[in-house]
DNA sequence: AAATAACTTAACCAATCAGCTAAGTTTCTG
DNA sequence: CAGAAACTTAGCTGATTGGTTAAGTTATTT
């Protein structure tokens, strides 16, 4: 059975740790809160930052390509919004380890009581 | 004995841009994911990675400092773990934003149908 | 007591990052 | 069509980050 290469399914595959950094600035995160409120353009969402535009969109640029915004010009505008699913994955990474660390301390406990009396 | 005012604490307590930064590292990413089987030591740690133990440990000080995780040494072994409280703070984090995004979208719906047959 | 294990500290380096200014492009407005 | 608005591109800079090696400290083992 062929396979999709996984240099693909790599690429493909939403690399947590680029969209945790894209979070792990200030200026980032306050966009990304900002446009959980609904979407903005470009400089909508740079007025409440006390920074040049190039470097503004920057930003705008690592979160875009993170995935967890998204944005599409329309005549000298461009607005950007946010990517649910991106949230949908990083929400759905936290709920797994949560999952998996309650089923650990759950065993923990059951062998902690099994071998209480020895 | 002066203490650091809780007004400032609690600004530097659950900062999230720092937790995500900390997890915005594919190295750092590795050791939260394996510390969530459980603790381990410092050394037990590193094995995986392919660098230098001072490399490493300045990423467990990353780690440590986020809040992420917390350690304590006995002997000459410092044991790290995962710190609970952080992870529930960013899921909570995610929760709270699912939550107002959702309101957001069903409030859109509302004001959608009711002015439908205008 | 000497050797080894498990970090820790210090000093350095290259690469990335977050900011800047200046100049360019495209699209709207008067 | 001239000018302004809304970005965009290019090139620079200082600070931070992620790594290195070398040397030190503290605890355990033999």
């Amino acid at each position: 059975m062929p396979s999709i290469p996984s240099s693909i399914l790599n690429l493909m595959d939403n690399y947590l740790p680029a969209q945790f950094q894209a979070l792990g600035d200030r200026t980032r995160f306050a966009v990304v809160e900002r446009l959980l409120n609904g979407p903005a353009s470009v400089s909508e969402l740079a007025k409440p930052h006390d920074m040049a535009l190039p470097a503004f969109t920057k930003h705008l640029g690592v979160l875009e390509r993170s995935g967890l915004i998204t944005s599409t010009k329309a005549g000298r505008v461009r607005t950007c919004a946010i990517n649910p699913k991106a949230f949908t994955d990083i929400e759905q990474w936290f709920l797994d380890r949560r999952a998996h660390w309650d089923s650990r301390l759950n065993r923990l406990a059951q062998h902690l009581s099994e071998t209480d009396g020895d």
